[in-house]
DNA sequence: AATGAATGAGTATTCATTCAT
DNA sequence: CATGAATGAATACTCATTCAT
């Protein structure tokens, strides 16, 4: 049953901090996942551990794209679409560059920009002089502009940010 | 001593909420003006209340400069600094955009971006298609994405993220 | 400026204290009489003293229509119709039998009912055993009933426990 | 302990509520009880829904003794003992005649002074012309007057009270 | 291991009461 | 005297974290 446990918390903490936010209660996430609090704290002992998890489904979702031949466009669009996921996601990473799982995590989303930012450039996804670091920097960007507007308005910061750098995702 | 003390508790909420952010208790804030919670009720019967009226120096000194003849590179400079150091205020702008003192707040902002912005054109500081719609979702950007990096990356994040639309500050 | 200010707390507590009751905060009544607290805390010490004074008003009123010729069902149709600010009147008499100035209200009281009881048993008013003692207990039940009711259900309290106690006012 | 701690808080409650008034701090109900805040929260996440299952243990007690041939004379003096000691009892069925918890409380009263009002009203205990509403409102005056009262005085209102509406229990 | 109950610290908010001006 | 600001105690409520079962 351990394991299935651990999957459920993970399912319910990706859910719960993309409605609530990365400081959503401990309790909404045991009560969704089904689970003891208890055994939540034994399987992550931080709220770090357990977010940091949480999210590389989402990494993961992104890179089977890109296995599958997808383009720096697509890569941008899927973050832009987990906007308030993202949110928590990209703002999880630039506060824990140091933990481990966030190196980890931060390695992951560096090799995918690598992977597709040639192409991206060669499209006009982005302009010429723009590096994968460039990129990163403008989805902490986007990610962190769209954090501090009222979720109403997070997709519109998205999409006009993204304009703004010069960035072209249709 | 009313004076002295919503003086004192300006002073301090400015820096508890560039130190702690926004959500920064409000104990902590009359302590550090050391001052009854009741007076800090009293003068502020909400924490927008606070915030708005706390915030209102930063932009009387961005008012100032552009009086004295300041650029829009000079203007963009100030709100640097102050997002650096101070990110809890454009969050609150972005927050509360229909609060009555927002709705000012964002006006004031507005009217300062618009009377610098013909000249930051006409000097190169931003790019030629830029609006003072598009100056301002840029500092949104700017300010949202050094708030979600950790306090000693900030600094990098708003230099690197102007570079990044375009916009020449040096 | 001292006789108007007292006049105004002692008016303005009694519509306080009928609105909001018997534990209103201090501060609505001196706001409402447009005094400071300072006023209002040197004319009346004790949450008591301004309580008492200020139902004399209601007393008065009572008072003057017995003068005038007003039978018991007069009375108790006054009482019932003060119903929200009788309730924290009786209250306020039940509980502090002791103090001087409780005590000189319900001997106002007791006067009124005695000067009009003997008029109430020979009309039908209330029953022919009835003793004014029995009239004034007859008050604090319909008082307390209607204390421990629902705003909106205490006038039918009142008209129905005039009933149960075989007491006619129409 | 899950089960004491409940018991305990039920018990604790219901000698606060009667000491107090329905409106006693719950850190002092926890207090006695010996739990935590947190617990008393748990268990009963409204102040209602406390006082609700507090009064319960009340109710099962005039019910038991219906069950073994009580008659209204009976109930009424229960009630009244109960009322002389636990005015918030009453209050609290007056206060929220339209709870979920209220109506059920509302309804086993209803139903136990139904099964006894006719046995009532043939031996002389109430009124002949007395319908089981007008006994609940009897009930609801007595409670109110006693709640009013200094506690050493409620005992002669609730005897007094009854006799006036003409019901006698000796 | 798994559960979920238990605890208490932390924060918000409201007033009664005092006092400086 | 009058004002109204100042203070802090009191209370409600929420969670992170620990632990008994």
């Amino acid at each position: 049953m351990a394991a299935e446990n651990r999957a459920a918390i993970i399912r319910a903490a990706g859910e719960v901090f993309a409605e609530q936010g990365l400081d959503a209660p401990f309790s909404a996430i045991a009560k969704r996942a089904g689970v003891g609090q208890g055994s939540l704290y034994r399987n992550f002992p931080t709220r770090q551990s357990l977010a940091f998890v949480a999210f590389e489904n989402n990494l993961g979702e992104i890179e089977a794209v890109v296995a599958r031949g997808g383009t720096l466009a697509d890569v941008l669009t899927m973050v832009s679409q987990q906007a308030s996921s993202s949110v928590a996601f990209i703002e999880l990473i630039a506060r824990h560059p140091n933990d481990p799982h966030g190196a980890r995590l931060g390695s992951r989303i560096a090799a995918i920009i690598e992977s597709v930012v040639d192409e991206g450039r060669a499209t006009g996804t982005v302009p010429e002089h723009f590096t994968s670091t460039d990129v990163m920097l403008g989805i902490q960007l986007v990610a962190g502009g769209a954090s501090i507007a009222l979720p109403k308005d997070r997709a519109t910061v998205i999409d006009q940010g993204w304009r703004l750098m010069g960035i072209r995702l249709g």
